[in-house]
DNA sequence: TCTGGGGTCCTAGGACCC
DNA sequence: TCTGGGGTCCTAGGACCC
């Protein structure tokens, strides 16, 4: 059997936890720079909020409502989704983290009917089991969960659907025997299933197959015929209770990608390649956090498409390191290159970004025969290590490399220094605190983050006091 | 004015090998 | 005039997921 175990509405639960009086009320979180519409709360559904809306359509359509609107704050979700993670690993036997708000859980298979062996499982029935897992997550780390139990992970997934939709289920749906399969199966519709997107939902909804049911009672050489294609096969079987998605170990990201849309848009090479730099090493970071080493860099820019009377550009290049690595200083390096080789001066940037690939375990490496100076990497290597263990004590970005400063000649620095000069730090005791955070204060201004909420659980600045 | 940021897998077709 | 039968590797593109 498995299970998934998935947060209700994420984002905005999260926010939620530390703001209990949006509880009942419309909330939505939006995605980077406050661009379009991510998270939505149930009532926020309701008033016919889509996901993927425009901000700024948003607040044209509702301007009388009164919706709560908050920024992105991955480093709040990523802590209060971590403390979920570590209460389903004390009560789940296997478990299997598959995004930032999902989770699978297995069950062993030695298990009698409805009725889990694992000793660790002090209850009757894996009903139970999520019942309690739910009630555990909710109070201790303050998440709803939705908790769908059944023999395949497509019938888990939905499951948690039915989870989530009816009260009745207590937050938690099994599917256990096939009676409630062919139910379930009968009133879920073919778009929701997990698996089949628009374009197949399109193609099978076109052939008269409107529910999961249809579906799974075509025969399987006539699913083989007409897609060609094993993924939607599987999902067929997996629909009609055969195990065939395999348990995915906790795997290494085959690619790495940073990138961002900036606040409005960016024609000179400096703040560009300032840009280009951070993204640089942040994915040099998520490469040595995964121990691994990358053998090519890509970089792509890209003009704003909405902006029809503008000129667009767009261009993607990579280079290849001869030995891999996970060096901030040689990605960085690498990035700058190609930078260089596919901006065009004349053009108004909106976005840019970094990918790393061919991503390989940092040990061992092929080395470079021919390599003039080993004793390079080696320094290379303990100058990363030093900068994250201080990064991670003191907080990201404590130490950066000159790169991906501003400097007087680019635009994010023109405009610090404009703050600075405006008094945005008043007081000398402002101005001492504010000066290491310089940079980061220039980035969360390059980026848009106005309804961004505080950290609690992460920094002792934000720390709550009671009044 | 304002429109996100990540990933995976599969397949067809071309280049190349013997 | 007639022109085989097997492979591998790589890439682009399309589908899906959150």
């Amino acid at each position: 059997m498995y299970g998934i175990v998935d947060c209700d509405n994420c984002y905005v639960s999260c926010e939620r936890v530390f703001r209990p009086d949006l509880e009942g009320k419309p909330v939505v979180v939006l995605s980077n720079n406050d661009g379009c519409v991510v998270a939505r709360s149930n009532e926020a559904k309701a008033l016919g909020i889509k996901a993927g809306m425009p901000y700024f359509q948003l607040k044209q359509q509702y301007p009388n409502q009164d919706i709560a609107v908050f920024s992105s704050n991955y480093e709040l979700y990523g802590e209060l989704t971590d403390r979920v993670v570590s209460i389903i690993r004390k009560e789940a036997p296997a478990y299997f983290r598959y995004s930032i708000d999902e989770c699978f859980v297995y069950f062993p298979k030695e298990r009698k009917e409805n009725n889990v062996q694992c000793s660790m499982l002090n209850v009757q029935s894996l009903k139970e089991w999520g019942e309690n897992l739910h009630k555990k997550i909710k109070q201790w780390v303050g998440m709803p969960v939705s908790i769908g139990l059944g023999p395949t992970k497509t019938l888990a997934k939905m499951a948690s659907h039915f989870a989530k939709k009816y009260k009745g289920y207590r937050h938690c749906c099994l599917i256990d025997t096939d009676e409630k399969r062919i139910k379930a199966l009968k009133l879920y519709p073919i778009e929701e299933v997990w698996g089949i997107g628009r374009r197949y939902a399109a193609k099978l909804q076109a052939m008269g197959i409107k529910t999961a049911y249809d579906f799974a009672q075509m025969h399987g050489t006539w699913v083989r015929a007409t897609f060609n294609n094993i993924v939607i096969y599987r999902t067929w079987q997996e629909l009609n209770g055969i195990d065939c998605i395999p348990n995915e170990e906790m795997a290494k990201k085959k690619s790495i990608c940073t990138s961002r849309s900036f606040n409005g848009m960016i024609t000179d090479f400096e703040t560009l390649r300032t840009h280009v730099s951070n993204y640089a090493v942040r994915c040099a970071e998520k490469l040595r956090a995964q121990n691994t080493v990358a053998g090519i860099v890509g970089v792509f820019v890209n003009t704003n498409p909405f902006r029809e009377d503008l000129p667009q550009y767009w261009n993607f290049q990579e280079a290849r390191f001869i030995v891999p690595t996970n060096s901030t200083i040689e990605i960085v390096k690498a990035a700058t290159e190609v930078l260089q080789h596919i901006f065009v001066k004349g053009y108004h940037y909106k976005k840019a970004g970094v990918i790393v690939m061919g991503v390989v375990p940092d040990s061992p490496v092929q080395q470079d025969l021919f390599a003039s100076n080993p004793e390079q990497t080696k320094k290379l290597k303990r100058l990363d290590e030093a900068i994250d263990r201080i990064n991670k004590i003191n907080g990201t970005e404590t130490i950066v490399l000159g790169s991906q400063q501003y400097t007087k000649n680019n635009e994010m620095g023109k405009a610090a220094i404009k703050r600075e000069e405006n008094g945005a730090c008043s007081s000398s005791s402002e101005r001492k605190q504010a000066r290491p955070k310089v940079k980061a204060d220039v980035f969360a201004n390059a980026i848009k983050h106005e309804h961004r909420s505080k950290n609690p659980t992460t920094r002792w600045s934000d720390i709550i006091e009671l009044k």
